[in-house]
DNA sequence: ACTCTCATGTAATTAGTTACATGATTAC
DNA sequence: GTAATCATGTAACTAATTACATGAGAGT
């Protein structure tokens, strides 16, 4: 379903396109926000036709088909914007790694949390660099803002983890500053 | 990939258990990290026994079938653990309606970012309900602190584009502070 | 006897990924 | 002419959802 909408709302957008043209923006703008490749964007766009949601208004050079958004399209689009509250499926692979983190010990578990803020800091300076890249406000700005704030948050989340994790298992058996007691760990 | 690694961690860190266990243990603990039905667990776990991941140690009442994680599975689960990096697939529904909120009109689009809000506080309030249920550290207090922080930020992403959209499009003409030019939308 | 929860599975469908296949146009 | 990019599709496979089906044990 949400396929389906991510294209029309890229028709409703930027006006006509062909599949291809399609496939290129969810390589740039809706990079984000949401994923698919040709191989599945074309079946579901001759679908769409057959729904009577877009149509095939100009062909272009070698077959090339230019898609229109219908105005079925459009109200399906606006009553999935309006009406439709998404459910957020669980299932995040980074979250995983998180929840499983315990089952490692403490130099691996810094190494998975430390690799992982990497990542989420290059993400970061990547989301940064899309900021009004010409000082105009932009479609998707909301989407790109919310990118932002969670990978800074997922920065942030990784250094006190980082922290946490060597605090609650030292390197050395130090007892200088044994102010706090050390987290027990809960076996199975 | 990811549903077996579930699998194997809970046989990991709750040692063995039976399809049904394993199933209500993605009902709780797992709920907010990784989501799965039976109907997928059950097929699962007979491939991952073919492949020597885990056994069948105990049959109990009514054909309960009791696995265990083998040390291959171990192995498996380390390895993903500590040499796999997730490429966080960018597929999510609010992610994508955040995008699309430009194509709602002011008083839509505020609408469908106060119903997110409303969902992301209760979300927060949820999460916060599961931290130290019995005062102890829990095994996923991790991903739950990350669940917490980015349910938070959530909340206030949506607080600030609430805002923005109203002083965008305010909904009346006054122009007794016009001390700022709203932003000029795009159009397609 | 009846109902509820426990408990395990299969079937059908939809969504998504990876690989295969083909031909046109443009730039060198 | 040849290589790169444009452009569109199909096939095979894996993952996930929804629905169907069945039976055992426990409590009333």
């Amino acid at each position: 379903m949400s396929l389906r909408i991510a294209l029309l709302g890229l028709l409703s957008i930027s006006g006509p396109a062909s599949g291809y043209d399609l496939t290129k923006r969810f390589e740039t703008s809706l990079a984000h926000v949401w994923q698919a490749g040709h191989s599945q964007i074309y079946p579901e766009l001759a679908k769409m036709a057959a729904d009577e949601l877009i149509t095939v208004e100009a062909e272009g050079a070698r077959g090339r088909k230019i898609y229109t958004i219908t105005s079925d399209g459009r109200s399906e689009l606006h009553r999935w914007l309006t009406e439709y509250t998404p459910t957020a499926a669980p299932r995040s692979e980074i979250a995983l790694q998180t929840f499983l983190t315990p089952l490692l010990d403490t130099e691996e578990a810094v190494a998975l949390v430390e690799r992982m803020k990497a990542d989420f800091e290059a993400r970061l300076q990547e989301l940064l660099a899309l900021k009004h890249p010409e000082g105009k406000p932009r479609y998707g700005r909301y989407a790109l803002d919310l990118g932002i704030r969670q990978a800074r948050m997922a920065v942030e989340w990784a250094t006190d983890t980082i922290a946490d994790l060597k605090e609650s298992a030292p390197p050395n058996g130090d007892a200088g500053h044994a102010t706090r007691a050390p987290e027990s760990p809960e076996p199975s």
